[in-house]
DNA sequence: AACTAGAATGGAATCGGTTCCAAAAAGCAT
DNA sequence: ATGCTTTTTGGAACCGATTCCATTCTAGTT
C-alpha cells in the first residue's frame, strides 16, 4: 500500500459539501443536464476540492456502462496481436475506455471460459479474434456487442474485420509466378484455421490456374518437422524452386534451413512469407512478404464496436482490408530485370 | 448483440429457486461456511440449473475484492513488455483475476491519467514499468498494493522486480575485454532511464578498470542518428574495435549500418547487445546479446502482487534477476581461440 | 397580478451482492 | 425430557451510484 488507507470521497460527500442532494451531483457528471449554473459550479468546485472520481462498480451496477471492454486474442506475446492489442487499447483510450486483457492460447475451452469471465464483468462490449472451434453457444447471455477480427467466427455473421488472406496469398503466388518459378511449395500454418484455408486456396488457385503443380506441406509448425519437410522437397526430381510460406514463424525457420543447407535464395529457391516482420528487410536476402495491416485492422474493428455501442445496435457487416505485397529480394524480384537484360 | 436481451440471473433468483435466503447463497458462493450439506447441494443445483454468476459489479460496491489487477507498461507492442503482459496474464488467471491493460508510452501524464483511472476502477493491485518521471503522489488515494518491474519507482522504495542491468552490463563488457578488444563504444538508450543508466554503470566500471576508454555515444534513438553517431566513430584514428549496444532497437540499427559499411563483424567490429530479440541467432553473424528472463520478471512481480494482496501487506523488497550473456559469435567469441591457437 | 409551462431540485427506490445480528434449529450432556 | 451450547438460517442494512417522480422555483404570458 503506498498511500494512508483514506477512504475515498463518494458522491454524497460532494453533495453534502455541495449542499445538494445526490440527484443533483450525479446530474452534474453526466453531462449537466437541467442544473442552474449557480449549483453546477458549487458542484465542480466540491468534486474538485474533494477530488471525487465516480466509482465504476457502482455505476455499472445500475446498469450503466462499464467503460470497459474485452479483447481476447489467441496470444499475447504473438507481435500480431500484442500490435492489435495497443491499437485496440488506444482506441478504447480515446473513447474513456479501458481494456480487459485476456488469452485463449487457441483453446475453445480457454475461450469459452474467458468469454464467461468477460460477460460477468458486464463489459460493454467484446473484440475478439475467435477459435476455428469457437462456440456461438457462449454468448446466449450476451446483451452487448461482439466484433470478431483476424478471423471470422465460424458459421456465424458477426461485425469482422478480416486482412485479405485469399488475396494476399494470390499476389504472392501470382508474384512468383511471375518471377518464372514452377514448383511452388506452399507451407506451414494450421489446416484448421481460417486464416490458412483462405491463404492455401489463393495459392491453390493461382497454381492451378498457370498449369503448375499444387505442392503442399500444411500444418508445419516448428523448426524440425519443417526441415524433414524441406529435405524431401529439395532432392530427387520433384525438386521444388520457390516458397511461399503462409505463416511468420515457419517463414523464418525455412530461412533458417534454407541458409543451413545453403541453398541460395532466391537463385535456388525462391521464398515469399505472409506477415511482415522486424527484421525480413535486414536478413541476407532481405525477404519478401505479404504485409498485413494490422493496427488498420484493429483499430477498424474497435471503432466498429464503439460505433455499435454508441447507436445501439450492430450491423454484422465484414470489412476486409487489403494486404501489401512488399518486394525485397527473396522472391526473385531480379530475375525480371535478368530475363529482360538477357533478351 | 449476439443473444437476446434476457436478463441474467440475480443472487435472489438463486434464493428463491432454492427456497433459502440471500444469505444463504452467500455462504454458498464463498466456500460455504456453516451451510449444512442438504441446502448447499439445493443451492449448488439452483445455480447450475439457471446458470447464475455473481455480478462483480456489486461485489465489488461492498469492498470485496475486483479481482481485477492493473497492468502498466510504457508500450504493448513492444516485445519485453508483451511478453511480460502475457506472463502476467498467466499468473493473474490463476488466480482468478482479470488484467485491466493501460499503456503510458513513457509519458509521465499519461501514466498519472492511467493510475487514475485504474484506481476509480477500484482494482485489488497494480503492476507497473514507472516512467524515469513517475510521481508517488499519485497514489495518495490508495490502498492496493503495487508492485513495479522492469525498473524502479524513481525514489521510492516499493517492491520491485529488476533484471541486473549493472551485472549484465558488466558481463557484456567484460566480455568484449577479454577477447581483446580496446575501443569499446557503448551507445543507444535514454539517459533518463533508470535501466539505460545502470548498463552504462556496468560499461564504464568495467572499461575504467581495464584502462580503456570510456566512449559512448548515448540517446541514440533511431537509425540516423545511430548512423552518424557511428560515421564518426568509425573513421579517424580513434576508431572504435567494438560496440556494445544497451537498447535492442539500437542493437538492430548498429547491425544494419555495420553491414551497410561493409564492416566485418566482428573481425573489424564487435558487437554485443542487450536484451535477446527473435532473429538474433539467424543474422549474419549471430549477434552476441544480454539475455533478460523476461517472463521470469514478470512473473514474480505478479507473485508478489498476489502474495501482498493475501497477506494484506506488502514488505518493500527489490529483487534482481540474473541475466545471461549469450555467446553468440558478434562479440568476437572465436579470438579467443585463434589466439591461443597463435600461440 | 394571476396563472402556467418549464426548469431545477431532492427524496427515495433500485441495482446485486455482503455482512451483521438475532432467531431458529440441531446437538449434546445431564 | 430439560437446559445449554453450537450450527444454520434469513431479515435487513449497506455499498455508491442512477433515475423516476413529486415538488419547488423561475420565467413568460395575458
Amino acid at each position: 500500500m503506498v498511500g494512508k488507507q483514506r477512504s475515498v470521497p463518494a458522491l454524497m460527500d460532494v453533495a453534502r459539501r455541495a449542499g445538494v442532494g445526490a440527484a443533483t451531483v450525479s446530474r452534474v457528471i453526466n453531462g449537466g443536464q437541467n442544473v442552474s449554473s449557480k449549483t453546477l459550479a458549487a458542484v465542480q468546485k466540491a468534486i474538485e476540492e474533494l477530488g471525487y472520481h465516480p466509482n465504476q462498480a457502482a455505476r455499472s451496477l445500475k446498469g450503466a456502462r462499464t467503460k470497459t471492454i474485452g479483447l481476447i486474442v489467441p496470444s499475447v506475446a504473438d507481435p500480431f496481436f500484442s500490435a492489435a492489442a495497443a491499437a485496440i487499447q488506444d482506441v478504447a483510450r480515446a473513447h474513456g475506455s479501458l481494456v480487459l486483457l485476456a488469452a485463449s492460447d487457441n483453446l475453445p475451452a480457454r475461450e469459452q471460459e474467458q468469454v464467461l469471465t468477460l460477460i460477468h464483468r458486464r463489459i460493454d462490449g467484446l473484440i475478439l479474434a475467435p477459435s476455428d472451434a469457437a462456440d456461438i453457444g457462449m454468448f446466449k447471455h450476451v446483451a452487448f456487442p461482439v466484433v470478431c477480427f483476424d478471423r471470422p467466427f465460424p458459421g456465424h455473421t458477426l461485425p469482422t474485420v478480416l486482412g485479405d488472406n485469399y488475396g494476399g496469398a494470390k499476389a504472392a503466388t501470382e508474384h512468383l509466378v511471375r518471377n518464372g518459378f514452377k514448383r511452388i511449395l506452399c507451407m506451414g500454418g494450421d489446416s484448421k484455421l481460417f486464416t490458412s484455408q483462405r491463404r492455401v486456396r489463393g495459392y491453390r488457385d493461382v497454381v492451378s490456374a498457370a498449369g503448375l503443380p499444387f505442392i503442399a506441406e500444411l500444418n508445419v509448425q516448428d523448426y524440425d518437422s519443417a526441415e524433414t519437410a524441406l529435405h524431401r522437397h529439395l532432392t530427387g526430381k520433384g525438386r521444388i524452386d520457390a516458397i511461399f510460406s503462409i505463416k511468420n514463424a515457419i517463414t523464418v525457420n525455412v530461412y533458417k534451413i534454407l541458409r543451413k543447407l545453403n541453398v541460395a535464395i532466391p537463385a535456388s529457391v525462391a521464398l515469399v512469407g505472409y506477415d511482415d516482420f522486424e527484421l525480413a528487410d535486414t536478413l541476407d536476402p532481405p525477404i519478401s512478404v505479404v504485409r498485413q495491416p494490422v493496427v488498420a485492422i484493429a483499430t477498424r474493428a474497435a471503432e466498429m464496436l464503439f460505433e455499435a455501442l454508441k447507436a445501439g445496435d450492430e450491423k454484422p457487416q465484414t470489412v476486409t482490408l487489403k494486404v501489401e505485397l512488399v518486394h525485397r529480394s527473396s522472391g526473385g524480384e531480379s530475375r525480371v530485370a535478368e530475363r529482360r537484360r538477357a533478351r
